[in-house]
Parts: C-alpha cells; sequence; structure tokens
DNA sequence: TATGAATGAGCCTTCATTCAT
DNA sequence: GATGAATGAAGGCTCATTCAT
C-alpha cells in the first residue's frame, strides 16, 4: 500500500489548530493570488508557521497545492452526503441548489480554488483531483434522473447524460455567482439587486421543471 | 481628451504584420500560461521583436495583458455583429449557439484568457474589459427577448433579467467546451463521444423551448 | 589538561556498535559528498541515530568531520604498525606497497576523505590532523632510509629527505589509484587493462632500486 | 554543428576585459571553495558583474563551473605546446618539470580546481573534461619516450605505459606542490626549507636518469 | 539522554524593466 | 525607433542547528 499522499508524514502528527491555520492560509493564498503568484512564504507567515516547518510538512509547493485541492474539493462532496435522504426529483434539486449557495459561500476560497483548477492549464495531478469529485456528481445526477424516470416524476424521454450536465451547469453557475466576484457583479447586472438568493433558486426550479416535466 | 489606450502611440504606427505577432504570441502565451507565469521576454521572442521594442510598444507588462484582453474580448462583439440580421427569436437564439461554437474553437486563447480574467483576481481593469462586453450581450439578450415577447414568440411572463442570463450561461457553458480542455472533457463524460456539435445545439434550443414557449 | 577531543564526552559512553555506524555513516557521506554537500541529517539517518542524538555527540558539523578525519586517519597508522617487524630494506618497501594497496581498498571512503582533507582548503584543523599522519611516516621513511644506508643495502649518497619524499609520492599514487576512481582510470589508460597489483608493484619496485641501489 | 559550449552565446560578445575578469572571480572561488561551497553571487560581485549577467552568460552554477574547467584545463596545454621543440628525451623532460613549476605557480587557481575535480566526485562531464587533458598528455610522454628508445637515449627494455605514468606522476607530484598548500608544505617537511626548486628538480632529473638510462 | 519538529539564514535562479548604443 | 545586454528584487527550497518534550 504505497504512500500517495501529498504532505509528508509530519503533517498528519501536527496539531488540528495548526494544521486548519496552513489550510486556511494556502488556501486563502492560491485562492486569491493563483497557484503562481501565490507565495509560500507569505503562506507560512500567515499560517504563522516557518517556511522550515512549511517544508517539512510538503516537499514542494506543487505538493501543498495539490493537498489543498484534494482537501477543498473533499468538501464539496460534503453536500451529496446531505442529499442522501431520500426525496422527491424536485426536491432533492431545489436542496442541492440551496445546499451549493451555502457551501459555495463558506467556502468561496474553495470555490475559487476549483475554479482556478479547471480553467489554467496548471498541473495534470490537479485537474485530475477535480475530475474525481466530477464523477461522484455524475453518478448522483445520473441515478437521481433513472430513479426519477422510474417513478414517472420527469418525463420519460429526457436524455440522461445531457440532461445530467444540464443540471451540473446550472449548480456550476450558481457555485460561480456566490464565490467569484465577476460572476456575482454580472448576475446581479442581469436581474438586479433585489432578487434574493430564494428567488434565483426558484428561478432555476422553474427552468428545471418547465425541462423535466412531460 | 487623454490617452485611454493601454499601449503607447508608437504601436499605432508601425506594421499590422508585426501587431498581429504581438498580439498573437501573447495572446497564446497569456493563454496557457495565465497572467503570471507568461514570461514578455517569451512573448517578444516569439513574436519576433526585441524586448526593447515590447516595451516602446507597451508601458508594462500589465498594459500588455489590458490591451491583448481588450482586443481579444472585441473579436467576441462579432458575433453579435453577425447576429444583426433580424429573425425569429428561436432562430437567433440557435445561430446564437451555432457562432459561440465556432468562435471559440476558432479563438481557443481568447476564449481562455477570457475565463482566467473573470475568474481570477487579476486586475480590476481586466475584470472591467470583460464586463464591457458583458453589457453589449445583456442589451442584446434583452432587445432579443423584449420583441420576442412582442411578437408573441415566447410567453409573455418570462422574467427577462433572469432569462437573459439564462440564456448567456448557455452560451459560456458553450464557449468553455469548446476552448477549456476540463469543460471539455466533462461534456464528454456526461453525453458521451458520439453526441455531435448539432445534436448538443438541438439538445439545449429543446431547453430553450421548452422554457420560453408558453 | 583540556579536552582536545573533537566529540563531547557522551560519545564515549555509547555502544561500539552505534558509534561504528554513526563513523561508518559519516565516512561514506563525507567521502561521496565532499564536506559542503555532505548532509549530517543524512548522515544521522544513515546512521539511525536521531540528528539531536547527533548534536550531542558532536557539538558541529566541522567538529564531526575532523573527528572522522582523526579517526580514519588513524587507521593508516595500522599499516605502519604492520611494517614493525625488521626486514630489509626493499622488502619493507614491497610490503608497503602491498599494504598499501590492501589499506586502500578497503577503506575506499576514508582515503577519498584523505585527499579531499588535503586538496580541498577544507579547515586548517582538518588539514593538520592530517600532517600529524604525515610525521610518522616521514619518520618511519627516514629511519628506513638511514637503516639501509648504515647497513650499506642502498647507496650512501641519497638525499635522505628527498629520497623519504619519494618514497611516499610512490605510497601515494598507489593509494589514489585504488581508491579515487578518476585516478583508477588514468592507471588503466596508461598501463592497460591487463597489468595486474603484482605487475605494477613490481614496476615501483624496479624504479626503487634503479634509483637506491649503487 | 550542434553548440557544445558551456557558456550562451552573449558571453563571446562581451570584452575581453570583463570576460576575464568572470574567469579569474569564478576560478578562485571554485579553486578556494570547492563547487558546493562557492557562491555564484560572490563571483558575480567580485567580477564585477551583477547576477542577472552571470545568468545571461551561463544557463546554470553547474555550467559556469564547466566552462571555467574547460578553460582551465586548456591552459595546460601550452606546457605541451611550449614543449614541441625537438631536443634530447632528458633536456625535455628537465623542461617539462620546469614548466610545470612555472605553471602551477601562475595558474595556482587552475591546478586546484584540477584537483578537486579529480578528487571529488563532482560531475561525470567535469572529469571528462580532464581526462581529455589527460589523453594529450598521454600521447607526449608515448611518443617521447618510444623516439628516446629509438635515438638509443634511454634502455630499450623500459614498459612504455608504465614509465609514461611514471613520468606522469613526477609532473603530478611537481604540481600539487606549487598550487596545493598542504603539499608545499608536506614538500618542505621532508626536504627542508633550504631546497630550491631547481635543487628539486635536479633531485628529480637524477630520478629519471637512473631510471631510464641502462 | 534521546528525539525530531522547528527555525531561518542563505543560495540558486527567474524575469519585469531599464538604458546605453 | 530598435536593440538586447544589464539589473536586482524576489521566490522556492535546503540544511545546520536548537530546544521543548
Amino acid at each position: 500500500m504505497e504512500n500517495k499522499n501529498f504532505h509528508k508524514d509530519v503533517f498528519e502528527r501536527i496539531s488540528d489548530d495548526k494544521r486548519g491555520r496552513i489550510f486556511g492560509s494556502a488556501m486563502k493564498e492560491f485562492a486569491s493570488e493563483g497557484y503562481f503568484a501565490a507565495n509560500i512564504n507569505t503562506i507560512a507567515s500567515n499560517a504563522d508557521i516557518s517556511i522550515g516547518a512549511m517544508y517539512t510538512y510538503f516537499p514542494s509547493k506543487e505538493n501543498l497545492f495539490l493537498a489543498i485541492s484534494e482537501y477543498g474539493i473533499g468538501i464539496f462532496h460534503e453536500i451529496l452526503a446531505d442529499l442522501k435522504a431520500p426525496a422527491g426529483f424536485f426536491e432533492t434539486v431545489e436542496r442541492l441548489f440551496h445546499l451549493t449557495v451555502r457551501y459555495a459561500r463558506r467556502n468561496v476560497d474553495i470555490s475559487r480554488m476549483y475554479l482556478e483548477l479547471t480553467t489554467q492549464q496548471l498541473l495534470d495531478l490537479a485537474a485530475r483531483l477535480a475530475e474525481k469529485m466530477e464523477i461522484d456528481f455524475r453518478e448522483f445526477y445520473t441515478a437521481l434522473l433513472k430513479g426519477a424516470v422510474e417513478k414517472g416524476e420527469i418525463r420519460a424521454d429526457v436524455n440522461i447524460g445531457f440532461a445530467a450536465k444540464f443540471l451540473d451547469d446550472l449548480v456550476l453557475s450558481l457555485q460561480l455567482e456566490n464565490s467569484v466576484y465577476y460572476y456575482e457583479s454580472r448576475l446581479r447586472q442581469y436581474v438586479g439587486e433585489d432578487m434574493s438568493d430564494t428567488d434565483i433558486i426558484a428561478g432555476l426550479m422553474d427552468v428545471v421543471r418547465r425541462y423535466f416535466l412531460p
């Protein structure tokens, strides 16, 4: 059983507090500056540890980034876990939208890192980390849709693959609009300042219903 | 009337060929490496001009990036110009989708730069450039939707702002999937390898019709 | 009586096994990497002790190096001890050559360290350690030559000092050729692959005889 | 015809003065500190150029070292060139000894670098550079000895290969004693302070004559 | 005493920018 | 105007050494 970790062993033995500070500091720096502009010395200093310590925990900047990415992406799995409880199709989708908004806001840095990770040619490995999460979401959507068809909740002639991606697109847009300034601002330009999260999700549910109902 | 250009005056007096080489080289570098990892010396060398020349044309890396962004974003205006000819709502939307695919493919570097520009906290100014284009698109969508409502082509109770953003989201996803590897790959994971561009656009039109028809 | 040791007192109280592991590991590292590239942490880890322990035994990298040098150089004294038994001049010289080859091969790391120590400006102290050994060898050569002159084994008009150094040069070349790759390879380029150790020593004895015999 | 240089092209275009300063500074630093302890910033600063400049001339510390080594080793070829004029065997050997002393003294740094290069496991490439010079010297010795045998100047039964190496050993010892402090000091311990260079060379010629004359 | 995590000065290298020619 | 050599601040990373446990 090989060691597939991005961190060195010592990192597992340090206090939760310190580990948290490192993750927080690194996430913030990577999210706001991007991989290349991010400064390891700054990350260490903001986490209140020495650069030396940083390098006893992670063998390189790249590995630190990968570790942070892996951790960050993992957070989004929680959304899926939160959705486990069986419920009707539209109810589930609506909860997914709400959870997405909540998670994106609570984990702005992670959201941004994810975006950076997908759009930049960064590191193959990083992209593959994101893909892992994609797989789980894909399977979730697919199962959800198939179940809904079987139960007659939605029309039977939808193309499952296409519809799944469509749902994911809606989720992605919510994520962007709740973590990336540019997309938040764009949203407001389109719908004005008055439209609440609830309104927006209601709007999305309208889209979903019109598409999936017979 | 102050000079609001990102380039210096000399830049306007050089040959089209040279200007083209600079834009091409810079776009490629910025798109593939990202702003910070991009190397001005490399850009100059690939454009077959001296670094000295580069700095007589642009006062800084930042300004070069901004100039390139402005130019690149302008390209997408052509899509709007191409859509000027009056036509039915659904016909227009379908043409928009086709044009988006074509433009994204033909201008992969620009597409990537646009993405980088919106997701990274890069330069305020850069984001504002992108917003300029957004405005035009927003106005286009709004006019299109209002006209369609007036002509009775689509149901009258749509929220114009929300619907406009919705259309733009669809366009954005097409753009991503045709220029950024990660999103291209994600699309294929969802819909398989067999689905053609035409099929996908047909799928999107289905979404659009179900949403906008009464 | 001050403490002139390079190690701290504790070092004398640890097990022979541990002491041996430290010497072995340090010698190997210093010999193969050179003083500056040598890594104390690596030495400790290869010796299966903690860095902390290393620093309770030796106050610094420099002192560790000196201790190792002192020890290593001491090893070569054994050659002299092995030569104590009185014998004829040429017989003794021949045995010296054979012993040199054997010791150099058996203690490659020490040989290399010795070389490094003499050629690099390393540490004054280190050079002085090597000089200590030199003194013993010098006295040995001098006594040997004087005795041989007295006994009429060699011509009486040799310059003892010069002749002693000459003998030491021959020994040095044997040492180099049996521990440093570059000199081993150089030897082979000159004399071919077929010449055995015995042949080479025979060649050297020929040199010695022609020089010292009347 | 590929570029086998260790330096970048620009280096060939700078003034002889500057090139000289760089070589001098680098040689001194590498010779006195050894490859690893040598500090590129120090080299640059002592040569009165910026570190940036250093890196426009040489792609890396390693390449700088190789360039310096190549140059330094080349200097020793001059000895061979100086010996071209045909002369008797013993006369030639004596001139070789004198030239070696003169060159070693005049190029102390080079001599030391050469030694470092052979004794440390440094860089394969570096060792190969030294070997190149060895080849020329080997061929010189071989031709010299063969000629001397043919002309009846020396006894015919010498083993050319062994004898050649023997001559080179004598030269090497002269080189060491005239550039490396340790060996200079060792020499003095053996022969006293009074023996002049001329005396020492006379001593060596005595060795040579006794060995090579019938 | 032993441990090994922590420290931080220091080194190699990059690259945006300047400026003499 | 064009050139490209020169500059030097800044960043990733190493490793001798310390010290709390």
